[in-house]
DNA sequence: ATCTCTAACATGGGATTTCATGGTATTCAA
DNA sequence: TTGAATACCATGAAATCCCATGTTAGAGAT
């Protein structure tokens, strides 16, 4: 019997590659935006080179990941009640809006126009690496979001104590 | 400790191409309908070039895949028990009614009349990638469905999480 | 530590291909 | 022969490829 499994077993974060840093690259006239190399390096999945990007449900940015992101998420959803309402929504949100960008031969893929709309891209656009997956802002709608951000984690920096780590 | 398993029967998820993001295209007078590029690379079993159609059982909407799929929906089927009810009820609504479309020369099919008119497709259609599956709606009543999509999703984000995603 | 050379990277512009779509011709059956 | 279905071209827009350029980071030598 094959079985397909994400546990603790297979995904390890401490061994697995993640997306990290923040770059801001330009967004040409022609909608390419080059994907930081580091990001590259991290996506492959031997079939598809690239990304895959979907509108946040959380916001006016973007967020994305390699294609194993997606199929992540395909097997959580697959797991959860067919006939859940939650479960048909999040297959609206996600795999409908999710588009699949391949790289050129520089690393760089074509956004789509809506999607910089989306997102109030213009001509430049911020990469954030989020570990498993990556959102893109606007610079200047991250430089605000990022100083409200810094403000609720130091409010909450209690809370990031590691496990037996005295401080 | 959390695990997240897809038994035998289902497909290998790693393999597997998806169905992703939305597109419309115009249905012209004839009934010919551009299947979208990325869904073309997605069905090809060697064997049949096109992809399969039947109407919805849940609402006025087509709904669609490769033919991989449908065997699939075989596969599983004939793991349930011939008698039971919804094994039956099944079989007639997507085996019955389910129809092959192949493409021509340019990746559109033909699509059959009563099948357009089911969906009230009126010039327009928007196919919808859903992963394994996908859909085919009247654009405006695509719209203000996904709209609720949209909010359902957005209302229960937190059932999304993937394990071991820090966040 | 400083300098230089090199390789990787981000970016721009032009050429080429793919894609969606409209139209015409051809085939097949009634 | 007439209608419908299918195969075959034509076109404009958009996406993709390919090559060139400037810039940065790092390695190695001095």
């Amino acid at each position: 019997m094959l079985e397909i499994c994400i546990g603790a077993g297979e995904l390890r974060l401490g061994e697995m590659a993640m997306f990290l840093s923040t770059a801001t690259n330009t967004l040409d006239a022609k909608g390419r935006l080059s994907v930081p190399a580091d990001f590259r390096a991290v996506v492959g999945d031997g079939n598809f080179d690239g990304i895959v990007v979907w509108p946040s449900f959380d916001g006016a940015y973007l967020e994305g990941g390699g294609i194993k992101l997606l199929q992540d998420y395909q097997a959580l959803l697959e797991s959860m009640d067919p006939y859940d309402e939650a479960r048909i929504a999040f297959e609206r949100a996600i795999f409908a809006e999710s588009r699949r960008l391949s790289f050129d031969g520089t690393g760089r893929v074509t956004l789509p126009k809506d999607l910089a709309e989306y997102a109030g891209l213009n001509g430049r656009a911020t990469f954030i690496g989020l570990g498993r997956r990556f959102e893109i802002w606007s610079p200047e709608a991250y430089e605000s979001h990022a100083e409200s951000a810094r403000k609720m984690a130091r409010e909450n920096r209690h809370r990031l104590r590691l496990q037996g780590r005295p401080e």
